[in-house]
DNA sequence: TAGATTGTTAATCGATTAACAATC
DNA sequence: TAGATTGTTAATCGATTAACAATC
């Protein structure tokens, strides 16, 4: 008996544990008339977490110099429907043309705005084993708005040791470093059993975005989103499916 | 302006990009009696994707040694609801005893066999640049019922170099591999122009389930099931959130 | 038995979709 | 203008929660 399984490439979007079911709209630049009545609104999280798969998309329309875009095709690249991208974009105002559709540029330096992109984060990575190590050296942040400016571990054996091309300080210093340089993204990469304190550590220096990739539930403030990086929960749950 | 922000432990769950929205229910033993008349009923991914946690969180009463557990401690170490844990086990059957809660033993084997985890599944990895030197060398899975069983690249630089003890292959052997060895797992570390074409090389190996890496939405066949990780995505998402 | 806690139903809440008037 | 497509509302769908009878 096979399992049912309609395809619904958006429904592969963020599966991030979430810390943060909705959120009021916090923009304060002018985005649009509208946006200002809109201020103190509540988006849904998932429409939040939409709107980066949006900004990769228009981005990949840039590349081909796709000049404008309707909400129909980009349903159609994205794999969602039309009527979802436009609801999504009506709760931030009106970007688009009748007739005509999304002005590609436009519309994601828009959204752009709107997730706080249009800036570089500075983020502290904590926990520098294997995982660590691989983060530090991550690629795939360099295009993104994030940049590790900071890393940390407890071992004094790799403490001062350099990872792309930056040394690696004690935990004990990591509050003052965040609270110098007002870091507010963290990610935690400890064994698990080490995973609460760090975040704890972390909140004490003024963390609002945590990235976890140690497999715990953490317990943070309600000012402090998190979102969990857990390949293996993914791995655990998609076995169900697979028949024989 | 401070965002609102509900701290939600378990809406911190599995933020995949999830290809599947709902299942039907294809477990073939007899799990309890009531189970087989649910045997087609249709079970939210929603909730599949939340047992994985359920067991984790089982796993480490059974560290402490606790015997039984009651859906309202269970909710209170994961962060949901007792309702909403008593309410996912009764998609599957009944493992309570009233007044007296959920052996915790049998609760944990029970899901593990609900999500087909009394196995082991052998994986390939595709794109063996540093994120997937990363993945093979990963300790996370060892502990859970995943195994890499075949590593894959296409530059024939890399083909043949040995990573935590097995030869990189060529690409060209993907689907002979997976076919022989009937591997239904695979795990894309391609960069991100080269995943879909791995996708498609899984699928005409027989892939059931892909952990893509590459920021990508994939195309796959109904019966694949896809999962995300996009920490970038998460980040980005995040940011949203971030006050000043 | 009395107390506790399950399993389940109905009510509520929230998100998605369909439809269409507004408008480029 | 006529055709196309947005922005938005109302209807639908699905998931969560509250409540409580069943039962250990």
């Amino acid at each position: 008996m096979p399992a049912i399984a309609r395809t619904n490439p958006i429904d592969q979007l963020p599966e991030t544990r979430d810390v943060r079911p909705s959120a009021k709209f916090g923009i304060d630049m002018d985005l649009d008339d509208e946006v200002d009545e809109l201020a103190q609104l509540s988006i849904p999280d998932v429409v939040i977490r939409r709107l980066p798969i949006y900004v990769r998309t228009l981005h990949s329309l840039l590349e081909k110099n796709e000049p404008s875009v309707s909400s129909e095709e980009l349903a159609r690249l994205i794999g969602v429907t039309a009527a979802q991208i436009r609801r999504d974009l009506s709760y931030f105002g009106k970007f688009g043309k009748q007739g005509k559709g999304y002005d590609v540029g436009y519309l994601s330096n828009t959204i752009e705005r709107i997730l706080k992109l249009d800036r570089t984060w500075d983020m502290v990575l904590c926990g520098m084993g294997k995982l660590g190590h691989a983060i530090a050296n991550y690629r795939g942040f360099t295009r993104s708005s994030f940049v590790i400016a900071g890393l940390f571990d407890t071992d004094s054996d790799v403490v001062g040791e350099m990872v792309n091309d930056m040394p690696i300080q004690p935990m004990a210093d990591l509050v003052k470093v965040m609270r110098e340089n007002h870091i507010s993204v963290g990610i935690i990469a400890t064994p698990r059993k080490n995973a609460q304190e760090t975040a704890d550590l972390m909140v004490e220096g003024g963390v609002q975005a945590i990235l976890n990739y140690a497999p715990v539930i953490l317990r943070v403030p309600d000012h402090v989103t998190v979102r969990e990086i857990d390949p293996v929960s993914a791995l655990q749950s998609m076995s169900y499916y697979i028949n024989e």
